[in-house]
RNA sequence: CGGGGAGUAGCGCAGUUGGCUAGCGCACAUGCUUUGGGAGCAUGGGGUCCCGAGUUCGAGCCUCGGCUCCCCGACCA
């Protein structure tokens, strides 16, 4: 891809008002745009962070034996009010009255659609296990949003629903549910904490927590940096406790962003909407279930806010917009030379598979470097004519800041590897 | 929803005690010169000073009401 064909809007400011360093980096590299206070535009950079994440979600969702499917945003209050969650949900469901006079609601969680679904088709205990999941946009009507997505009022979540005929099938999708997300914060570059947690507003018993420790976050654990063991602020107040776990450390207070939360439901929504199926004993019994949420769109900002530096992200290679940027520096007589073989190194890459943003512009290498650190890109290759003269190209990393001057004809190689 | 802060060109800001045609930097347009860490010169375009009332000879500035955004707290599948 080549920049001036392309769309990222990078910003020299600071914008006003974002103080989170992942805010201000996903403004200033033209991942996400404002509409107003918590409603975001996804541009083309965030976009593709966005579907890598997804990409990997999506890997991992199968591999826990996961079906996605695509459930609608839109739906009748009727639906809430079996449950109670019209009242337990009121302050943040997003609530209005169609043209033809029906009450509706932009769905701020999937719990009760999923349950209508396959309720309807599940009648028999040889058609369990089930477990569905989508990626879809979220509403919630927040009275204060904060660090950009990370607190939105629309975002983007992948839940997953799984359908049980006892309890020890739910235990057992609960916990691939649990390696999964496990393996996809790994996947994004993310040390998670993993917390036993209140169920809250979704109900059950047993439900897990999955949290990045980083500078900003709405959620407080405690920490033992001796052996890494984590608790969450729940019951126990008391600061600077010695580590139940290694007996070494202290607990120090952190906070972080809730990424994950995954919960063994029971049959809380099944019974409510009547979700029965017949057991092997002819008995008619509600559908046991769990649900596993991971917010999509706040593990971009996680991902930002745990891997940058001054100049601006460096991305994680796994989840990064594009594997290599290629930068021309044009110069005097040397540019159609320079164009060109950095054109010809855009070709051969792409070719062999990677995703390859050059910066064709018409702009100083200073302009295009302090881009470059700003959107983050992990490799870095420049042409210019200072180390043309030698048969030369730059190769440069940008969590390192190494820089390695190869020869033209080893420069595949030495980005490949 | 309580407390605090902010709103002036696309972005970041200045604007004195209320006083003349509302400024600066960046960005943008045109031309020339530039090109290894946010280039230089010249010329040019761009304003509902958040909105609405009020005070005043006169309001970006003062008063009242409202809107929006941000931060702290409460809340948070």
């Amino acid at each position: 891809m080549y920049w001036s064909k392309y769309f990222i809007p990078t910003l020299k400011d600071v914008p006003i008002g974002a103080e989170a360093i992942s805010h201000q980096l996903s403004l200033r590299a033209g991942l996400v745009h404002m509409l107003t206070s918590g409603v975001y535009s996804y541009l083309p950079l965030g976009l593709k962070v966005l579907k890598k994440i997804e990409d990997i979600i999506r890997d991992e969702m199968q591999e826990a034996g996961a079906t996605e499917l695509f459930l609608p945003v839109l739906h009748p209050i009727e639906l809430w009010k079996k449950t109670g969650r019209d009242q337990v949900l009121d302050e943040v469901m997003i609530k209005f009255k169609d043209n033809r006079g029906r009450e509706m609601c932009l769905g701020p969680t999937h719990e009760e659609i999923i349950t209508d679904l396959v309720g309807s088709f599940v009648k028999s205990y040889r058609q369990l296990p089930v477990c569905l999941y989508q990626i879809q946009t979220k509403f919630r009507d927040e009275l204060r949003t904060r660090f950009g997505i990370v607190r939105a009022c629309e975002f983007i979540m992948k839940d997953a629903y799984s359908f049980d005929r006892d309890v020890e099938g739910l235990k057992k999708n609960y916990d691939r549910m649990y390696q999964a997300y496990k393996n996809v914060f790994k996947r994004c570059g993310l040390d998670v904490a993993i917390i036993a947690a209140d169920s809250g507003a979704m109900g059950g018993d047993v439900s897990h927590e999955f949290l990045v420790p980083a500078a900003i976050g709405e959620d407080t654990i405690y920490h033992c940096p001796s052996c890494q063991y984590y608790e969450g602020a729940g019951e126990t107040q008391v600061e600077g406790r010695d580590c139940p776990s290694c007996k070494k450390g202290k607990l120090e207070k952190q906070v972080a962003i809730e990424l994950g939360h995954i919960f063994q439901l029971g049959t809380k929504y099944s019974a409510a909407q009547e979700a029965f199926f017949i057991d092997e004993d002819g008995q008619q019994k509600p559908m046991i279930m769990g649900c596993y949420g991971i917010g999509v769109s706040r593990v971009i900002a996680a991902i930002i806010e745990t891997n940058n530096d001054k100049k601006g992200i460096i991305w994680p290679e796994c989840v990064s917009p594009f594997d290599i940027e290629i930068i021309p520096i044009a110069g005097g007589d040397k540019s159609a030379e320079i164009n060109e073989l950095a054109d010809r190194f855009y070709q051969e890459l792409t070719a062999k598979g990677f995703d390859v943003l050059v910066d064709d512009r018409d702009e100083t290498a200073g302009f295009k470097f302090n881009d470059a650190d700003l959107i983050g890109i992990p490799k870095r290759l420049i042409v210019g004519k200072k180390n043309l003269a030698n048969g030369e190209v730059e190769i440069k990393c940008r969590r390192t800041s190494e820089i390695k001057l190869v020869k033209i004809e080893q420069a595949m190689e030495a980005l490949v590897s």
